[in-house]
DNA sequence: CCTCCACGTTTCACTTGATGAAACGAATAT
DNA sequence: ATATTCGTTTCATCAAGTGAAACGTGGAGG
């Protein structure tokens, strides 16, 4: 999504400021007031009000009793739309199912939005409050983990380090997000190249050393190898 | 949303037109190329194209290979954030779960969002293909049930049939949607009667007599009475 | 009780960004 | 080859967006 910093150039034109304005939620931060939303965005107060009355219209946002302004419903329905059509979603979530069941560790997909990761499946197996993501929760891709470097890696302009990502066909995270946690993550794509996003094994660290996550790569390769997708490991 | 009738005049200004597109989109028809999308809005294939780049662009769009149009992520996102800051539905799950348990039947929470109801919450007990609803799926309120006819009853404006539902307190259909279901409505509200949505009990016609489906309008009302929510029946 | 402050909201003259008819290009059908 | 049917770009025109300032309002503090 845009850039957070308070005083990067805000778009212009009012849908693409609009869309902009949306960009300032996020699970930590759900109600903004029409002040802390222009401050955020570096637009003045009457032009975001304006854009947030034509949202809230369409119900894309709630205007709450106290004021503040919070995501609407309307999110809810385009949302569903996009699991059913985004076929690649519901074809993963047989894959990861069974992958969790086999290895008996939390496992997740997410894809890039912008600058942030989103969970668009997954499958807790355990259900430790210390790392519960639910379904479209989306986190900065900067805060780092594996599934974030692995996303950077395919869909940013080429580094050394994200081609050594890219070939190795993993990545493993240690305490990037939490300490107690250790994580491996493996791009997938469709048969024809396309990318889609990063399939995740989770758990505690102590449960996992490099040669088990490695290993939870393969079953990881070969069950969605199954379902028709693709990864560097297959 | 918006008026489906083709020729409905379209709104003016890109915001609002933005969203009006996003109207068309349903679980119906999840994908739209650009000349549909400009016919069915009336818009001009230029400006339809312009908005719909910009959406593209924040991934509440996405664009595929073969140039339809689809909801994309960014939504998901967003329906994450209205989930977790609605706090009525969070405290709304824990009813439905008890309600369904306890009568063995489907349970769900609707809302009004324009001309559709939308499912914010269900516990469905029978996997029943011909009555599975997604969470987020929307359907038109024009297309019936009782859903459909209590959200009516109580946003929009007052007729004498929506009096009087509103007065009994409870709505039932049986075979508006489908010729074997059954269903009861029962309006949800806040204390301080804030309207909310209702809820509803779906299954078999054939299982479900009209003083069964009232005994269970009780059962859900104690149950959500119990949650702090307010009932025309407690 | 009055004043001040911090909000959201409205106003209005200015101008920028939106508009849409038409032309264009590419791909597919005839 | 020729005709259709898409999506995309162009550009002169002008509607819609803009934002500084004024306004209204509710709450905090004196």
């Amino acid at each position: 999504m845009g850039k957070r910093p308070t005083q990067a150039a805000p778009p212009t034109g009012v849908l693409d400021r609009a869309l902009y304005l949306l960009s300032f939620f996020s699970q930590d931060r759900p109600y903004l007031q029409l002040n802390e939303i222009a401050s955020l965005s570096g637009l003045d107060k009457a032009t975001a009000l304006r854009a947030l009355k034509i949202m809230v219209a369409w119900e894309y946002l709630i205007k709450r009793p106290d004021g503040a302004y919070t995501p609407g419903p309307a999110h809810l329905r385009m949302a569903a739309i996009f699991r059913q059509s985004s076929n690649f979603v519901q074809r993963l979530e047989g894959p990861i199912m069974t992958i969790s069941a086999r290895i008996g560790q939390t496992t997740s997909f997410f894809v890039r939005s912008g600058a942030d990761r989103v969970c668009l499946a997954r499958d807790n197996v355990h259900r430790d409050f210390r790392y519960y993501i639910e379904i479209g929760a989306s986190v900065p891709l900067q805060d780092g983990g594996a599934a974030a470097q692995m996303l950077l890696a395919w869909t940013d302009p080429q580094n050394e380090a994200a081609h050594r990502t890219k070939e190795r066909g993993y990545y493993i995270s240690r305490g990037e997000r939490n300490r107690h946690l250790a994580s491996i993550a493996i791009p997938v794509s469709e048969r024809d190249g396309q990318f889609l996003g990063v399939v995740t094994i989770t758990g505690m660290a102590v449960d996992l050393d490099d040669a088990t996550l490695i290993e939870f790569a393969g079953i990881v390769a070969s069950e969605v190898a199954r379902a028709g997708f693709d990864t560097p490991l297959s």
